[in-house]
DNA sequence: TCATTTGTTTCATG
DNA sequence: ACATGAAACAAATG
């Protein structure tokens, strides 16, 4: 679930409660998730300080007064929660103990977030291949990366080396704000219709980050509040429709989305 | 039991 | 070699 609107609610949530907080320990829950050795993580991070984040995509890259950068991906289930004077909360799976006895725990209900010790920001951008951020891009790079693809609008927009940060859910919302069907191949969107897919794109993004990621405050005539087969279309008298597109299901409306390949 | 969920990775195909 | 899309994978839920 979580995407780019969410993490940068995480990147402020943490932002708030953790920055320049001592890290005096660390619990691991649950292992799975990391992509070095614990020791590694402990040798890293123990006695370090968090100094800053960065959102890159769907990552939220973490410095420390380390040589090392945290980083966090929150896969379907991840979420963050800073407490004290509790226990843990449930399906927490790596605890950061800070030395004012207050904790952050990262948790991950079906455990398919990861995390990554990286030596920095543009190394892990490398090795991980990922696009520019879907926020920073600018109209003009986003109109050269559509130019040579061939697949599908949607497979592009979710593509993470294409451009990171968008998932599943926000690149139907933008498909169905502009009107373009999810399997229209890429190259044969004219100039205009490539111009108001970038602007769709920002104002959806933005306008998440807006509501907090509250989906029930999204505007009504967002698809994101009728995500359901059969329901009604709240641009026209259509219902909306579910199929798959490169293997996700994907929702839209067969008639504000007219197909034409 | 199995289909379903998502993001990423891997594999086959064109 | 490269782009694309389908399938696999992670884990848990109903």
């Amino acid at each position: 679930m979580p995407e780019l609107p969410e993490i940068t609610l995480f990147k402020s949530y943490f932002d708030e409660t953790s920055l320049h907080q001592k890290i005096k320990s660390i619990d691991f829950l649950h292992t799975g998730s990391l992509q070095s050795s614990k020791n590694d993580f402990v040798k890293a991070l123990e006695g370090k300080e968090f100094t800053e984040t960065r959102r890159l995509g769907k990552y939220l890259l973490i410095k420390t007064s380390g040589d090392k950068v945290l980083v966090m991906h929150f896969g379907m289930t991840g979420e963050l929660e800073y407490y004290r004077n509790q226990d843990p909360p449930k399906y927490a799976r790596v605890i950061f103990n800070f030395s004012d006895d207050a904790h952050l725990g990262y948790l991950c209900r079906r455990k398919l977030g990861k995390l990554f010790l990286a030596d920095s920001e543009e190394e892990f951008k490398k090795e991980h291949s990922l696009g520019t951020d879907a926020l920073e891009l600018k109209e003009k790079d986003f109109m050269e990366l559509l130019e040579d693809k061939t697949g599908s609008i949607k497979g592009v927009l979710t593509d993470q080396h294409t451009l990171s940060g968008i998932g599943n859910v926000y690149s139907d919302e933008m498909l169905y704000q502009c009107g373009i069907h999810p399997k229209t191949k890429t190259d044969t969107l004219d100039e205009d219709q490539k111009k108001q897919l970038f602007k769709e794109m920002k104002n959806v993004l933005k306008l998440a980050i807006k509501k907090e990621g509250k989906r029930s405050e999204f505007p009504s005539d967002f698809l994101i509040r009728h995500r359901k087969e059969g329901e009604d279309c709240p641009k026209c008298k259509g219902k909306i429709k579910k199929i798959k597109v490169s293997g996700r299901s994907t929702y839209f409306c067969p008639s504000c989305q007219k197909e034409r390949s």
